[in-house]
DNA sequence: ATCAATCTATGAATAGTGCTCATGTATTGA
DNA sequence: TCAATACATGAGCACTATTCATAGATTGAT
């Protein structure tokens, strides 16, 4: 019968490279680790390691176990976690994740009375997903997703929350602060700066360029809003954000919102949960939240 | 250390209600449960049922672990029975997912050659998923999704695959049977006969009488393609399916196939798969297999 | 080639865990 | 109240995992 532990020790083998390793890492001796493994390859029927001189090399039998150690390992993890917050009487951990940049300044709104009213319940935040959102929701890597594009899946449930309009920032004695609102053409001969993500992604680009055949002159990526606005305060381009951000920094900095298109951009926050968390106290609370912020 | 027997466990009781029950399908003890339970309830520090009376109750902390149960003990096993395929010599299952009702039939033409092709890989066709097609890829429920519609999901490779035109079907001798083509005006006085499936999901709704704001006079769901078709050849209904299918039958009942709108609706069948498992040899054979028939 | 260093494999002994048996306690419904 | 049924518990046993000690293999440097 295949273990969580036979798990482990593939998934440690691979990640230390050699057996010894692998076994201190497991507080175990290498013998012990030897012995197991030979046990496992005799009950599975198949070798899980081919030795190639003195290293060792996944079988395909192997490589399919160490894809399973990665998948369930963390599950066994976090749910240990978990289970030891409900053994200390808390209620949980609510890991967040973030599809959306610029809302991070929003979720810290929305956090900060939520760990108020919900002591026992801890609050985590990711931003990186190898298969994406809506991917992490379903292997359970995160219990919420916030995004602007709530894809219906089934088993998903989206909640709109926040609405906001995409809006140009430019340094205050731009050219195009004079303007009323920005067109599409205007950028032609602009630097574009934006969160480093997949061009698809960026509304600018999806509803404002690509739709009228622009394009940006230069396009740059940088990862933290208070650099990139740094940058268009000194007019060395200009990025597209949630009014109410460029607003608030706007107070401190030489920069200006402008509308994009003579009705403006606007947009939409959504919340996402499986349908099997809808009943969690915690989850409706947090939702719940972030509607009224 | 939670481990894949407590999980089993879990489910066991969960699934037979009783101690005594869960023991024995587990071929153990009564009294092996029991101690097993106590000293797993002890290591978490939580009770994870709580007893009512004489019949037990899984407490919050129970709940999570059934669900963390539900999930992973299916992924074991089904990575055991891999192993037991590699260790005869097999290479593995495919596992197919349908998200595409008509295309059942298409999907027989390729696994006919591809069953001869690789004699060491099995093949298990799935239909119904707890959370759409996409889920189940990302659970590894299945490895493969025919479907009309590729999401596109990080994490997922879809490959066109086949082209077909859906159209009208209905009875010969129908008055609809003399005109060109149909307008959704037409549908407004009939009878639509569809899989059993949302309607949003169905394209006769999504790309022909939704944007047109008709809608048929009544709608029946039947499961069966076969008895569907008889249906619409006694007169009773029409229905939407691809025109190969309705011309494969057309040779033995009195239908006739026709063009919805006057440049009809195309569609096209894709097949989604993990890029994990790209390099998978017989999953490329499949999809390569499926590109020619 | 040879040797030291560093792996992995193996057998025997042991420590530890999980299981069963026998029995006790609690709950339920007739 | 009693029989039936379910869960709990303690003691002893069987089995498994682990360690220790040691042997065999591979590698790179001299």
């Amino acid at each position: 019968m295949l273990e969580r532990s036979h798990l482990a020790i593939i998934a440690a083998v691979d990640a230390r490279g050699t057996l010894t390793e692998a076994a201190t890492s497991l507080h175990l001796s290498q013998s012990a680790l030897s012995h197991a493994i030979r046990k496992l390859e005799n009950q599975l029927g198949t070798p899980l390691w081919q030795k190639e001189g003195r290293l060792l090399r996944l079988t395909q039998a192997g490589e399919q176990l160490l894809q399973l150690a990665k998948r369930l390992l963390p599950q066994f993890e976090h749910a240990e976690q978990l289970l030891r917050q409900y053994a200390r009487g808390q209620r949980g951990t609510l890991r967040i994740g973030m599809e959306c940049h610029p809302c991070y300044q929003w979720l810290l709104k929305v956090i900060a009375p939520f760990l108020e009213q919900w002591p026992d319940v801890d609050v985590d935040v990711k931003q990186k997903f190898q298969f994406g959102g809506i991917g992490a929701l379903f292997s359970h890597d995160i219990d919420i997703l916030v995004t602007p594009d709530p894809l219906q899946q089934k088993g998903l449930n989206y909640t709109p929350v926040f609405a906001y309009e995409q809006v140009l920032v430019v340094a205050k004695h731009h050219v195009l602060a004079e303007k009323a609102f920005v067109r599409p053409e205007d950028l032609c001969s602009e630097t574009l700066i934006s969160y480093p993500v997949e061009r698809e992604r960026l509304d600018i680009y999806a509803e404002f360029l690509t739709p009228a055949k622009c394009a940006p002159r230069e396009h740059k990526e940088i990862e933290a809003t208070n650099i990139m606005l740094q940058m268009v305060a000194a007019g060395r381009g200009v990025a597209a954000l949630p009014r109410w951000l460029v607003e608030e920094y706007a107070q401190t900095m030489d920069i200006r919102p402008m509308r994009l298109g003579n009705i403006g951009i606007s947009k939409q926050i959504f919340l996402g949960v499986r349908r099997s968390d809808e009943e969690l106290e915690y989850l409706k609370g947090f939702i719940d939240l972030a509607g009224h912020v």
